[in-house]
DNA sequence: CATTGTGAACTTATTCACAGCC
DNA sequence: GGCTGTGAATAAGTTCACAATG
């Protein structure tokens, strides 16, 4: 009786910033492998990433043991353990709506596929583009959401439509039964609970750092 | 004798959390004032967003007092005082390096204008591209970088160029003169010290998701 | 003996609660 | 009466420091 899953802290106590470090661990232990490294420690990934031994220690003791003491991590090893905390050691069935300038960029993204995330269908308003194929991905109708979600079993959703569609589309998403959404509109959206939801705004990252810039000299 | 800045924090002690929230409410405010509405209230502004409304005056009380007791913060106001705090007050000058799926969705992105940001100059590594324009903007080699940063008195960076590249280019562009960048590239990039930097990975967006989901049944 | 995992100390961030003001 | 600004209280997150370990 092999549990699946050793150590399962309640999620919900996880904080957010833990999981946004875990991805980047994940990030350089893939760049550790592909450099053909097989060990490294809390101190080497953490100097890599600008952050604390501990914290790396830290961060990874929510979820089990993962180190060898005297030893390190295993970089194979940890990278399949967080994937599977992260759930992208699975396939994701992503549906992008919205196939402007920003959908055409997330549909020819090597990142997603490289983390487990596949767009297998995207939709969008305009006539002239529906029925086509971009990078091989079909764009329908919306209309059409409920039965290709259903179709091709979807369970997220990407927004990348115009700030004033956004909600209504978030609603369809839903509706049709995604269970979690990225949008990139720069508007809050309600969902209701136990939909996850994260936004990205282009131009937020870029006033972090005029703030920084701006505010240089005193 | 109005002092210019009538409170000003030493920067470096405001949480990077405070000013990404600043972002948020300049979001909200600018959708506000697009419906009109004159006033708004610290829990308005707060329930929209989903956090407390005594989080939005303490944010706020960081730089100074913006509202009026009885009353709460008049949207026009607030914006400008905002915009002053981000430095999008004024017009900045970016440069994008890497025009390739994600670089043309960039250049096309129209929440860039709205907050004072304008790519006037793109440079990518395909002779095919160079010397071509997209979207109005000229596209150059890399080696003209220093001169067209000095010439065109460029501010910022934005990297979309891949993986295995992209130190290379932030050190280029630190070299150029460039104060702040934005990268977009899935790796960590190191930079001098008086360099701002921020790094977006559209894939770790998604895995904030999955691990909800993957986590949602305990 | 280098390195993990972790309780305890510390630091930072958020919320409460209320005085002061319109 | 409604709302801000803020000190005090609470909670959350990070770092320290060290016993345990292959």
């Amino acid at each position: 009786m092999s549990p699946t899953n050793p150590s399962r802290p309640n999620p919900a106590t996880v904080p957010a910033a833990v999981v946004n470090r875990l991805s980047m661990y994940l990030r350089e232990l893939q760049h550790l492998v592909s450099d053909g490294q097989e060990t490294t420690s809390s101190s080497e990934l953490g100097s890599r990433l600008g952050i604390t031994d501990a914290q790396v220690r830290k961060d990874l003791a929510y979820f089990g043991q993962f180190g060898h003491p005297g030893v390190g991590y295993r970089v194979g090893e940890l990278i399949k353990a967080i994937r599977k905390i992260l759930g992208t050691d699975r396939q994701w069935q992503v549906a992008l709506v919205g196939v402007g300038n920003l959908g055409r960029a997330l549909l020819g993204y090597r990142g997603f596929s490289r983390q487990g995330f596949s767009i297998v269908a995207a939709f969008d308003a305009d006539p002239a583009k529906i029925g086509t194929q971009l990078k091989g991905v079909q764009i329908f109708a919306i209309d059409h959401l409920n039965e290709v979600v259903a179709d091709k079993e979807i369970q997220l959703g990407l927004i990348a439509v115009q700030a004033a569609s956004a909600q209504k589309v978030a609603d369809l998403l839903v509706a049709a039964g995604v269970e979690g959404i990225v949008n990139f509109a720069p508007v809050t959206l309600s969902v209701p609970p136990g939909i996850c939801k994260v936004g990205v705004d282009l131009a937020w990252e870029l006033e972090q750092v005029t703030f920084a810039v701006a505010n240089k000299n005193r």
